[in-house]
DNA sequence: AATGGGACCTGCGCGC
DNA sequence: TGCGCGCAGGTCCCAT
C-alpha cells in the first residue's frame, strides 16, 4: 500500500511526464473521489496548466495554474491525490486502455492520458486553494527525509508522547509523515526495538536507532520504487522492488534473517505488525 | 493522552 | 467447482 516512498516513486515520474502539461478535459466516473460535484470539479480542473508536482506525507499535489490572455496566471488551485490503499495514478500514452478500477482520466493537451484507478475506493482527489492546501500540509508532522527533521527534533517530539507505543506512533502523520505500516515495522526491526515498546522506556541509544533506521529503511525503499503489496504500481505500471528486501513486514511464521527465530506477527494498535521476538526487546 | 472498535471497499485465500 | 467467510490496510470518527 502506498506510503512515502511509493508516492515519491510516483511524484518523481509525474514530474518528468506532466509538468508543464495542459489538461484538455476530465472524465469522473465516480463523484464520492472527488471533493466537489462533478461538474465544479471539471471545471476547476479542465483547462489548466499543471505547473509543478509535490509530495508531502503520502499526498501527491498538482500545482494547477490558469494562464490569462495576458499570460498572467489568474487563478491557482491545487490537486491533491491520497491514495490509501489501491490507490494508483498510472501515465496512459495512446494505448494503454483504462480498466475496471479506472475512476478519473486527465486528458492532457498532447494526447496522453493519467488515469486514477483504485479497486477499493478509498481513495479521494480534492481540489482546493492555496489557503486549504497550507491547512491541509500543516496538519502533519515532519518529513522524515527533510533536513530539518534532526534527532533533536525527533527527540523532542518523542518527549510529547511518552506513553504511546512506538510502533503505531511512527505511523501517526500527525506525529511524523509518510510512514505507514510497512516502514514502521522495518524500522523497528532495524533499530532493534520491539514495536510495543512504550517511547517513555525507550534509551537514547534506541531513539538514535530509531531515527537513523527510518531515514535508511525510506531512503532505500525509494531508491528500489517502493514495496508492491496489494495494487501498488507506479506510473508505467511497474511493480516496486522493495519487497523481497522487506525484513520483516509480510514475513510471520518465517524465519528471521538475522537469528533465524520465527517471525511472530500480532496486532498492535488494530494493525497486523510482525517482528523478531528474539531480535526487538 | 491513548487505545479500541467500526466504517469505508473489494479482491483474495482459505476451509468445507 | 463453488460458496461464504475473514482478512488486509489508511484514515476518520466515536467511545471509553
Amino acid at each position: 500500500m502506498p506510503e512515502m516512498p511509493e508516492v515519491e516513486t510516483i511524484k518523481r515520474q509525474l514530474v518528468k511526464k506532466i509538468v508543464g502539461k495542459k489538461i484538455k478535459s476530465v472524465e469522473v466516473k465516480e463523484a464520492k473521489l472527488v471533493n466537489l460535484g462533478i461538474r465544479e470539479f471539471k471545471k476547476g480542473t479542465a483547462g489548466m496548466v499543471i505547473k509543478g508536482v509535490l509530495r508531502r506525507a503520502k499526498l501527491l499535489i498538482w500545482k494547477l495554474g490558469k494562464v490569462s490572455k495576458k499570460s498572467k496566471i489568474s487563478k491557482n488551485w491545487n490537486l491533491v491525490f491520497h491514495l490509501k490503499l489501491t490507490g494508483q495514478v498510472i501515465w496512459a500514452g495512446e494505448s494503454i486502455q483504462p480498466e475496471k478500477s479506472t475512476y478519473i482520466i486527465f486528458n492532457l493537451s498532447d494526447g496522453n492520458r493519467i488515469f486514477f484507478n483504485d479497486q477499493r475506493k478509498f481513495g479521494w482527489l480534492k481540489l482546493v486553494d492555496n489557503k486549504d492546501l497550507e491547512k491541509m500540509l500543516n496538519e502533519f508532522g515532519p518529513e522524515v527525509l527533510d533536513k530539518s527533521f534532526t534527532l533533536d527534533k525527533f527527540k523532542d517530539l518523542l518527549k510529547k508522547r511518552k506513553k504511546s507505543k512506538i510502533k503505531p506512533l511512527l505511523m501517526d502523520q500527525g506525529f511524523i509523515a509518510g510512514v505507514g505500516n510497512i516502514y514502521s515495522q522495518e524500522a523497528c526491526f532495524c533499530a532493534g526495538v520491539h514495536p510495543e515498546r512504550k517511547v517513555k522506556d525507550l534509551v537514547d541509544k534506541e531513539i538514535g536507532k530509531l531515527y537513523n533506521c527510518l531515514k535508511k529503511v525510506l531512503i532505500d525503499a525509494v531508491k528500489f520504487k517502493g514495496s508492491s503489496v496489494d495494487a501498488y504500481v507506479d506510473v508505467y505500471g511497474q511493480k516496486g522492488k522493495f519487497v523481497p528486501r522487506l525484513k520483516v513486514y509480510g514475513r510471520g511464521g518465517l524465519k528471521c534473517y538475522k537469528c533465524r527465530a520465527e517471525i511472530r506477527t500480532k496486532k498492535i494498535g488494530g494493525r497486523g505488525t510482525s517482528f523478531c521476538e528474539k531480535c526487538q526487546r
